[in-house]
Parts: C-alpha cells; structure tokens; sequence
DNA sequence: AAGAAATTTGCAAGCGGTTACGAGCTGAAT
DNA sequence: ATTCAGCTCGTAACCGCTTGCAAATTTCTT
C-alpha cells in the first residue's frame, strides 16, 4: 500500500465539489449551503484529510506560528514564562517555535533572521536586550514583538513585566527595618539592564530613603548558577555585610550552601532575599524567601498581548506591569 | 516607505538572471557559473533577500522543522532534555516546535495531527507512552519519530534512554548493603512503564537477590512535586521503611523536607536516594543521592538519531541505551 | 411567472519557491 | 569548419491552499 497524502484535490473529488469549496469548509467560510458542508465534512473525516498549514500559510502570509527567544530552556524563570506562553498560545491555535540564545551574542540577527524566514506571526523575546541592529531587523518586518520578563529601556517596544525597582525597594526596606546597616546586592551581569539598572535602581533608592551610603563594595556580580553562589560567600561575608538581596535563585541557594557551611547561621547571622521564587526556595534549608514574580503569568500576558498585535487590534499601554508580592520564608527574620 | 518584502523574482530581476538560478545559488547548487555566483550574492545582500521557509517548504516538502512533545517545561527532567534536543536540532539547522502535553490525555493525537499538518519533518516524543491510535497515525505518515527518556514497552519505536531497571537495581543494592530491609519505593504513577515496570523491575530484581520478600505496603504512588512528597512522608515513615528509593527529585526534596521537619535524621535514621540528579540535588540539605542520568545527552542523541532517520540513513540499534552513574551525597550513608 | 436579490458554487490567479528539461554557448576533437 | 560534450542558465510545471470575481442556482417580490 502506496503512502499518499491525502490533499484537498481529493477530497473535492470524492465530495464531487470544487476544491474552493473544501477550503471554505474546513476555514468555517459561512458561504456553504448546510448539506454540501456536512457530505464534505463526512468526506474530510473519511479520508482523513489534514490541510497542509505550509501552503496554507504560503497562500495566507499567515503561520500560526510564533517565535519564542529565549537565553536558557532550563532555567526555572524562562522556563515558567515559557510555560505561560505556550499555555496561551496554544489556546489561540498558534504554535512555537522555540529557539535558545546560544553563547554567541552575535548570532541573535541571524536567530531572528531565521524565525523571520519561518513566517512567524509574531515573537516573544527573553533575552538581556534588543540589540539596535536586531530592532532595525525588525522593525523593517511588520512581525510584532513583546518582551517577558525582559526590559526595553526605552519602552519602544512591548513588555510585560513586574515592577524590578519597586520590588526591590522594598526588599530592601525591609531588610534596613531589620537592622541592617549592609546590605549585599548580589546580581548577574550589571549590563543586563534588569540587574544593573531596574533592580540595582530600587536598591540605591532604598539606602537612600534610610540615609545609608552607596557603596559599590557591597554590590557584587556572579553569573547565575549554585556554583558561582557558593563561590562568592566569602566575599560577600568579607564585605561586612549582614544581608543580602541575591537577583536569582542558583545563586542565592549557592549563597546559602556556603554560608550554613562555614557555619554562618540563616536567618539569625545573615539574612537572604532571592528573587524569582521558583521551586528552588522551597527546598533549601532554610527555605528562601523572595519576591514573588507572577512568572507564568507574565508569559501568559505577554502572549495573548501579542495575539492582540498580530489580530491588530488597539493596545491600550504596550509596557503592563504586573503585581508582584513578597514571600518570606526562613532566610528572613 | 513602504515595507516590500523581496521575493526571489525581485533578486533574480535585480541580478539579470531567472529566479532559477537565484534559487540555485541560495541552495549551494554547483551549476552556477562563479561569476554570477557572487554577482547574485552581492544582491542577495544588498537587497536583504531572505528566502520564505514556507515556500521552500511547500516547494520541497520539506520544512526544516521538528515536532517535540513534552508534558511539562518547567520539569527540569524534560527541560534538560529539551536543552540537549535543541542544541543537536540548531546544528543540523532545525527548528523546534515545542508542544506540552495538557493535562487532557485525549487531545494526545490531535497535537499530533495539528504538528503533522505543519509537515514536520520529524518527531521528538517524551510522553510517558504512545497510544495505540497515535502510533497508527504515525505510521500512516512517514515522518519518523524517536523517544527520548521514554520507552517504548515492544521497542517498535526508536528511543533513548538509560537502562531505568538496572540503575534501580543498583540503587537498591547498595540500600540493601547498607543494612537496610524495609525499602520504599516511591514512585509517580505506575501506569507510566517507566516507574510502574522498568524502575519497579529493578527494585523487585534487588530485593529478590537480597531474599527481601516484596510488600506492596513498600511501594507508594504520588505526584511529582514538593508538596505531594511532604505529604506522603508520613505514609512512607509508617510502613517501617528505613530508606526510600524515589523517582523524581521534587518529590525527593518534599520527602526530605517532611522527614528533617519531622527530626528525622537523614541519612543516619533514613536514607534517600533518587533518580533525576537536577541542579534540585545540590540545593537541598542535606544534598541528595541521586542516580545521574545524562539528560542532555540522552536529548541529544535523541535528536541525532531523529536526523539520521529524516535522512533515511540506516540505524544500526533504534533502541539506545546510554551510561548512567550514581553519585552519591549526604541523603545517603 | 418573470425579474431581482440573495445564496452557493466554481474558476483561476496567485503565494514564493524547487527542479526537470532543454536551449545556448563554450572549447576541444575530428 | 563541423560535431559534440560539458557548463550555465532560463522556461515552466508544479507544491497545496486562499480568495476575488463571476457564473449558476435558489429564493423572494410583485
């Protein structure tokens, strides 16, 4: 038995119609008598015909399918933005295309590039930031893009996001409230505008507020793993300070290892703010408290923000902030 | 300015040649005299040409995508997986269309046909089994799929895997030497083959080696997550086991969550051993034994072998099993 | 019952590429 | 000079579906 692919040629031949009509039973076109839609439907069902959505979408310039960008698949934070994309995406019919930000920065424009060729309806962006050359790309396109959990400095572009500065502000506060005169910023890279503008922002703001000096001694950059956590204890420690708000989960646990292991007592000798909530807090010893980012939510959001610019329907405010809370756990007081 | 999209005719027309050769020259076809070679290149640059995938792909029939299926990103097990899927796929230039499994079993074959309809070129399966009609479908079209961390009980489809039932095997030996008698397996569903037959397999095969006589009473079912393993902690305490055999990391981490709030000293009064190594392990304290599955690579290899199958290569072994380890840490003695 | 209006359909021109086939051109062999 | 093989390249037929437009059919008016 021949393999053949059943096409909508077939079907209109079995149902003794035109193929015209086939494709306007199966897009649910209203200009089909009742009758000739059930026989055909009774045919596509028997043959069971399954429209090819490659030429659909050559003869339609649309995909149903959107690109998704993002730095690392396996880390909790994109992967739970990721989870509410693809929740809500496919809730809308539309599928993705999920590519990772290899190590190479350079290849983003060919990334890009790629989904572009690929047809894609629309993009979701993760990564640190939007390169120009990247925005000029894509701005020559009319593929509308949102960023989640990822920041446009200038707002040109979509995002949907929490409010980095606030939380942290009051991370902070609360922290000073507890005591403490040193407080550690332990972030990732400061060039990623969330840690070394938005969050860091929040931070000097909060010292401010409680008359205690910047001093960038007490900031520290690591890149976001266990290892690199435990790595940095001592340093953090040897700065004097006596809390520190981490901008990640790995990290913060990495912290917290080091520091039970060098017998530092949490929360009682120092105390620990994380960031992203993930899973992560609620399995170390003591559990980590930390902002409370809607992560699902804001790929959630950002997706069906997306569906509206792709259907071109009128955004009220293309830059949505999210509510955010404060979990406190047991690396806290 | 008006946003015109070049096409190959507008390449072929600005090079003075036919769309033929345009279409030669983008595809690497050796018929091309060097001269217009680089004249079309330069072109091709100039103009920004970016050739349609969806064309090419109606054209070719073939459409440089793969279909991966998972029940959940945010599970570091199918994450990694994915990360090692993703990276083989972007070097041999594929791309991903990722799709969760909801929590609706049924809709199983309709994500099938709609990645079908998008002509994927193959398929990447991590569910926890195939159904019956979804293999039938399957083998009606000719794209090939591979499993990866997942089994197939008759080896009809290609997969790979580590060898779950020797691993646990092992597992339950060294439990065993270490004096325990009372065993607990704590697994997710055993409907799924691989804890409810591969892994159960090899605690069976290990009890029966050491003369334990098998108790159902031993074996627990529950959800992977923190909170199912805390609130099973309980069960597990009461039917006298004295160390635990689990499945999944989450749930590990919950078990020894309820186990540490309840003073029970792990490993000196119960030892905990479990199975999927995630970046979990290193967070929890105490850190947890684990068998270490390489998971990347399993992802990985899955995708290598799905390309030789796109490629009609012939496949020396479709069932591949790779090298596990142990390693051990502070939830064991 | 005839003409107008409304419904259903089919025709055919794309969508942007790939590729089989053959034509034009070149240089070498005869 | 003629012939022929080997390169290069253009022509045109698809790939499977969408859709504007007009033809065909049915239903409504009067």
């Amino acid at each position: 038995m021949e393999k053949k692919v059943v096409t909508i040629y077939d079907v209109a031949e079995a149902a003794n119609v035109s193929m015209a009509t086939i494709s306007r039973v199966v897009n649910g076109n209203a200009n089909v008598k009742e009758e000739t839609r059930k026989r055909v439907l009774e045919v596509i069902d028997r043959l069971n015909y399954r429209p090819n959505a490659v030429a659909r979408g050559l003869a339609s310039k649309k995909s149903t399918t959107i690109g998704v960008i993002l730095p690392d698949i396996t880390d909790l934070y994109f992967a739970s933005l990721a989870k509410g994309i693809d929740d809500v995406a496919s809730m809308y019919k539309y599928n993705i295309i999920l590519t990772s930000l290899q190590e190479s920065i350079g290849d983003e424009e060919q990334i890009l590039n790629n989904l572009l060729s690929k047809q894609v309806d629309g993009l979701i962006y993760m990564g640190k930031q939007l390169s120009k050359k990247v925005k000029r790309t894509l701005s020559n396109s009319k593929t509308p893009i949102v960023l989640a959990g990822s920041v446009d400095r200038n707002n040109e572009t979509a995002s949907v996001n929490i409010d980095f500065t606030d939380a942290v502000y009051n991370v902070i506060n609360t922290l000073v409230q507890n005591g403490h005169k040193k407080i550690a910023f332990v972030g990732g890279s400061l060039e990623n505008p969330i840690d070394g503008k938005f969050r860091l922002d929040g931070y000097k703001k909060a010292l401010k507020k409680a008359h205690i000096n910047f001093s960038s001694n007490l900031v520290f950059e690591a890149e976001y793993s266990v290892r690199a956590g435990e790595a940095i204890w001592d340093a953090v420690k040897n700065s004097g300070a006596t809390a520190a708000y981490v901008t990640e989960d790995l990290l913060a646990a990495g912290i917290l290892n080091s520091a039970m292991k060098s017998g530092t007592k949490v929360p009682e000798d120092f105390e620990v703010f994380t960031s992203n909530n993930t899973v992560l807090c609620e399995v170390t010893r003591p559990k980590l408290s930390s902002v409370e980012e809607p992560l699902y939510d804001i790929g959630a959001v950002a997706m069906r923000l997306l569906t509206k610019m792709m259907n071109q329907e009128s955004i009220d405010e293309n830059t949505i902030k999210l509510p955010y809370s404060i979990v406190k756990r047991e690396s806290t007081r």
